[in-house]
DNA sequence: CGGAATCCCCCATGATACTG
DNA sequence: CAGTATCATGGGGGATTCCG
């Protein structure tokens, strides 16, 4: 059911963070950054949650200090279009 | 900003009574029903919400007993563009 | 019938500090 | 740098009852 797509996210800010990975690879850090002061433990639990959900990869690179890069998947890239439909409706219904 | 349009929901809920309005105007116990168990404050309070955001209209008959139709606006009918890319998505990636 | 009122729980999220 | 650990909290949501 379509409906599962929903229950993704843990909140809505799920959708911030796939919104900044379309443009590409993003670091955690990077990913703070741009949600503009989430704890880092709630970015972890988003994070985590896409990657179990297949919408996002997690890759480590063993270096010191560590580097970690989310990547979307080609199932999370699928959601550009979804995004692009709520990007559409907000700017065409927001101020009236 | 289209980020907007996430803070509109009291919980995804919204998503789903939105979704049962485009088939056209429900009562209170309809949704309530349509929403497997929600409780009428909940309900009340994700109504109160869309429609202090335009997405839909309450319209009370003055009748005994009481009649509340609820109706998407055209703000709200314009949401299935959303939907239908949020639906295709979920057909398309459940299951794998 | 369509809520409003009340009580209560639980979890998402924040803030902070610490570690490999 | 990228988390984990810990403590604290607010409000989303349920269950129930009452009312016009």
């Amino acid at each position: 059911m379509w409906k599962k797509c929903l229950t993704l996210s843990v909140g809505n800010r799920s959708f911030l963070i796939v919104k900044n990975l379309f443009a590409g690879t993003r670091r955690f850090g990077e990913l703070r950054m741009s949600l503009h002061g989430i704890s880092p433990k709630t970015l972890t639990a988003c994070l985590r949650s896409l990657e179990s959900h297949g919408i996002l990869t997690r890759e480590v690179i063993p270096t010191i200090p560590p580097e970690v890069r989310y990547t979307l998947t080609e199932k999370g890239m699928d959601l550009q279009n979804v995004v692009n439909q709520m990007k559409i409706w907000g700017e065409k219904w927001s101020e009236r």
